[in-house]
DNA sequence: ATGTCATCTTAGAGATGA
């Protein structure tokens, strides 16, 4: 069983893309973030002529997160209590819990948004307090926290930053210390399994990019195989995001 | 490392966010 999550960075834009890529890859479940789509206009005809049901919740201009699944969705849940913007879907796919997360960008450590961020990550992981953390369970996004300092191109470069703070990557813990795991990926080149990179300066073609795009597990989700996608990030229009593709056995 | 990209407003360049 083959999962994945990918920033698409506007489904509309990016459905020329999406479409081929989930022939050529053929995930079982994916997670979509910033698809700024509202739910009614997400492009539901073309993937479900590819087989998947899909979850979305859209505000519109930013935001926006869905599922898409050949397993069924059941339980669906888009919203986190007291956070009204869509960065959180939820859902049951066969016998794999999935969660799709957009976290907050933060902005800057001084910004009222980057309280908001820690706020939204600790609601995420209050959640789980009436959760089984033996039950397969993945929740996988673009987190916008770099878990560790290999995590992007030059920590020195990051002095002062949000992304890489330690109330940020506390906070990430605290969902780890829950019961999941952040699944280790095969980077598509270099050392490290970047997941973004700026679509300013070249940054992608010297690969300097972060590792924000988590796919968390707990451990009854069994993994042979993970990797970056970082073909899915070249040629013409591409997100500023490659997948993250998981292979997995419950 | 602020050099790009996507969207919306409101009809074409600017504001916003990442």
């Amino acid at each position: 069983m083959r999962i994945a999550t990918w920033n698409v960075n506007s489904i509309g834009a990016r459905l020329p893309r999406l479409i081929p890529w989930l022939e050529e890859t053929a995930p079982d479940i994916v997670a979509l973030q910033e698809t700024k789509c509202a739910a009614g206009a997400f492009p539901y005809l073309p993937v479900q002529a590819l087989g998947y049901e899909a979850l979305a919740a859209g505000d519109g201009r930013w935001n926006g997160v869905a599922i898409l699944s050949k397993l069924g969705i059941t339980d669906p849940v888009v919203d986190l209590p007291g956070h009204p913007e869509a960065r959180l879907a939820s859902a049951r796919c066969g016998l794999l819990h999935v969660t799709s997360v957009y976290v907050p960008n933060g902005r800057s450590v001084d910004d009222p948004h980057y309280t908001y961020k820690l706020d939204w990550l600790a609601t995420l992981c209050a959640g789980l307090d009436s959760v089984d953390p033996a039950e397969p369970r993945v929740i996988m996004g673009d987190f916008n926290v770099a878990p560790t300092d290999d995590d992007v191109w030059d920590i020195k470069a990051f002095a002062g930053s949000t992304h890489v703070t330690p109330a940020e990557r506390a906070a990430v813990q605290a969902l780890l210390d829950w019961g999941l795991i952040d699944l280790p990926a095969r980077p598509g080149k270099g050392e490290h399994p970047f997941s973004y990179w700026d679509y300013r300066a070249g940054m992608f073609h010297k690969d300097l990019g972060m590792r924000i795009d988590l796919v968390l597990a707990t451990k009854s989700v069994r993994v042979s195989d993970a990797y970056v996608d970082r073909e899915a990030r070249k040629g013409k229009l591409p997100s500023d995001h490659a997948p993250v593709v998981v292979d997995i056995d419950l």
